[in-house]
DNA sequence: ATTGACCTATGTCTAAGACATAGGTGTAGC
DNA sequence: GCTACACCTATGTCTTAGACATAGGTCAAT
């Protein structure tokens, strides 16, 4: 099969999985001729754990070190219990932030819904947001 | 002011101020003896903006837009508020995302917290994951 | 003048692909 | 066989928003 056929069974793009080959996480035979590459079934079963540790958060590294743990005959089952706590504590992370940045932007939203559209003169750039940016520090002189 | 100084100010780092340089969205004098930046009132107030800007959701591109069109004497007003709507909407989706990718990790932790660390054999890398991946698809002959 | 702590500009690197380009494949019509 | 032509391929470059590494500059104390 080649890169086309292989992406489509798994749901993702041709690049997708070029990239994977071109890092060597996949490692298919290459045509001589054309420099094709032929994806075999054994291929096909390495990509679809790639797609399947991609979908729980880990990172194409992550990724790499379990693969290479299993082929060296050790249990990669400690490394991924390992990550993935650490991916999820990442996650509860960026959930946060993404809520405070949500609140931020409706908040600015709502602050502007009554606030024409004046053309900014020197000194202030867009009062929208410089009317927002009434928190930051600086003032002393230079 | 140099460098290090303007960014305590605004609670950045020096790098990131450097960034900013670097792409001239600030244009600080610089000193033609050791080319050392020296930032005026005019510029902190800018990054003050770009600052708020950033958190905010802009991205650099948006807030680079933003500042052309009231240099150019346009209101920047309704740019503004077409680009904050954008970033509003793909902060939902990212939020949707973060909830369903959590969803999936904690079914996975869930799903192996009883599960032996075996190791894997030949056709399964790693059991855990494999275990999960069922849902794709793929399947038929090569 | 020299040391040393701290500062600076510049170049390079990151993640995970997307995009652009030049060239290959394979089928249809002649 | 030859030629179109649609579609496919590999490879190189680009993306974000800074972080990091490095070589060199500053400045106060010695």
């Amino acid at each position: 099969m080649r890169v086309k056929e292989v992406a489509e069974r798994l749901g993702v793009t041709a690049d997708t999985v070029r990239f994977y080959t071109r890092i060597r996480l996949l490692n298919p035979n290459t045509n001589p001729h054309n420099q094709y590459k032929e994806y075999s079934h054994a291929d096909v079963e390495r990509l679809k754990f790639v797609v399947a540790a991609r979908s729980l958060g880990f990172t194409v590294e992550d990724i790499t070190t379990i693969i290479a743990k299993a082929e060296d005959h050790q249990s990669p089952c400690p490394t991924v219990r390992q990550i993935i706590e650490k991916r999820l504590e990442e996650t509860e992370r960026q959930f946060q932030d993404l809520i405070a940045l949500r609140a931020r932007m409706s908040a600015a939203i709502a602050q502007w819904e009554d606030t024409p559209d004046r053309v900014p003169n020197g000194h202030m750039i867009c009062h929208m947001i410089e009317s927002f940016a009434g928190g930051f520090s600086d003032d002393t002189e230079k």
